[in-house]
DNA sequence: AAAACTGTTAATGAATTGTTAAATCCATTG
DNA sequence: CAATGGATTTAACAATTCATTAACAGTTTT
């Protein structure tokens, strides 16, 4: 997975190595700017997935900055950082479209989780699980593996991609038209039995723990049911 | 504008009364639940737009309250608010996938603040609606079901299709070459009399709440109309 | 009053799904 | 490179579901 990009404006300088240095340590990608100017300019010059911007900075100012970056993109998540915990100043960050804010001191995993916050839904990132409880049984995708109480079923490439799409629906509907896609690529007749087939065989393998269903929903499409 | 659909849990009764109301007082329409249970009961049975969260609740604690909303909902906004500032609550939040966590006290202000973040976002992309209120009737298009109290009817395509397209456009009359046009792809005789007993199931179904029409405008259409 | 349109129920039959087995594909090995 | 064996796809057939058609009664328009 390539890192993502964040533009990191703080004009402590210590602070500044301090945050940037733990994003790293996360896997970011990070441009630090000391002040405002330097900000917009980097804004231009690159494409960032997020922007963490200090209130107080010489020469323009945090919000300064966020308008200028709203004006430009209307998407791309602002969390701001500042030491004052004055109620207008967050009031008029959000305002100008700041999605979050934090006063210091924060700590780094605070952050962190603000971040991935917004990271997650802004791309749409999905993070893989891949270890499942469904009901007495245990999945897991990267042994591609089905554990019912001592016993362990080996389970097949598809049908271990199958059973992990329907896991990420799980109590959700699921088009048969989306899963073709998503697993075959394409959505036609002969892999839509082919579809059918693999619900058949992980019905079989499922079928020990009354409580877990896969429902068909005629015409649409399938729902994994734990009650 | 009609009032946007807020569902509050929050156990202290003073705390939850003044905020209420307080929403209230903002034009939205607030649901005070008391406790977990009563969450998720009221979440199954209603349309909302954002939730608020206490996470210190009886019965069952906000996060479990989270947990379950966001596996029927991927993107209602949920808010915790919480009096412990400790991190690791935060950190166990936000990977359930809250979008914000504000700690007591906190002011009214700052609040409804975060809350417009994530409304505006949500209405930016509020392009298909699938979880309608038709009087006291819930109809979840992506379930294909319409409930109504405790009682749940599983629809099939065609009538969750048909509902669906009176639905988006609720009080208004839809012309009958359109209706077939969109759900049928051809406007013939049979078609019509397919379309006529759709129609005629659907008015079975919601025949339990008087407030509840599909009225037909001899040669022209149908309306949905709330009363 | 006739013609056209709508409401409703029941029957019919086409489409979808469940399941098992056979055919095909494909990577691996002797 | 052929043989093997497991996995996936296709085939075949049974079972089910639901959209359509039919039939008839009621309503509205001309």
């Amino acid at each position: 997975m390539t890192p993502k990009k964040i533009l990191l404006v703080e004009d402590d300088p210590t602070l500044g190595f301090v945050v940037k240095d733990n994003l790293i340590q996360h896997n970011y990608e990070v441009q630090l700017c000391e002040d405002g100017e330097l900000a917009l300019e980097a804004f231009e010059n690159g494409v960032f997935e997020l922007c963490i911007l200090d209130i107080m900075l010489p020469k323009i100012d945090g919000f300064a900055v966020a308008e200028k970056i709203r004006s430009k993109n209307k998407q791309i998540p602002i969390i701001f950082l500042s030491a004052k915990s004055l109620n207008e100043d967050k009031i008029a960050g959000f305002k100008l479209g700041a999605d979050d804010y934090i006063t210091k001191p924060f700590s780094m995993e605070e952050l962190i989780c603000r971040m991935e916050v917004f990271l997650k839904r802004s791309s749409a990132n999905a993070d893989l699980q891949n270890v499942w409880e469904i009901g007495d049984y245990i999945f897991n995708n990267s042994e591609i593996s089905l554990k019912y109480k001592d016993e362990l079923i080996q389970l097949t490439r598809r049908e271990s991609e199958l059973l992990q799409f329907l896991c990420e629906n799980k109590e959700v509907v699921t088009k048969r038209e989306e899963i073709l896609m998503k697993l075959w690529g394409e959505d036609d007749y002969f892999k839509g039995r082919s579809l059918d087939v693999f619900i058949s065989k992980l019905r079989k393998y499922m079928s020990k723990d009354p409580k877990v269903d896969i429902i068909n929903y005629h015409g649409v499409g399938f729902k994994l049911e734990i009650s």
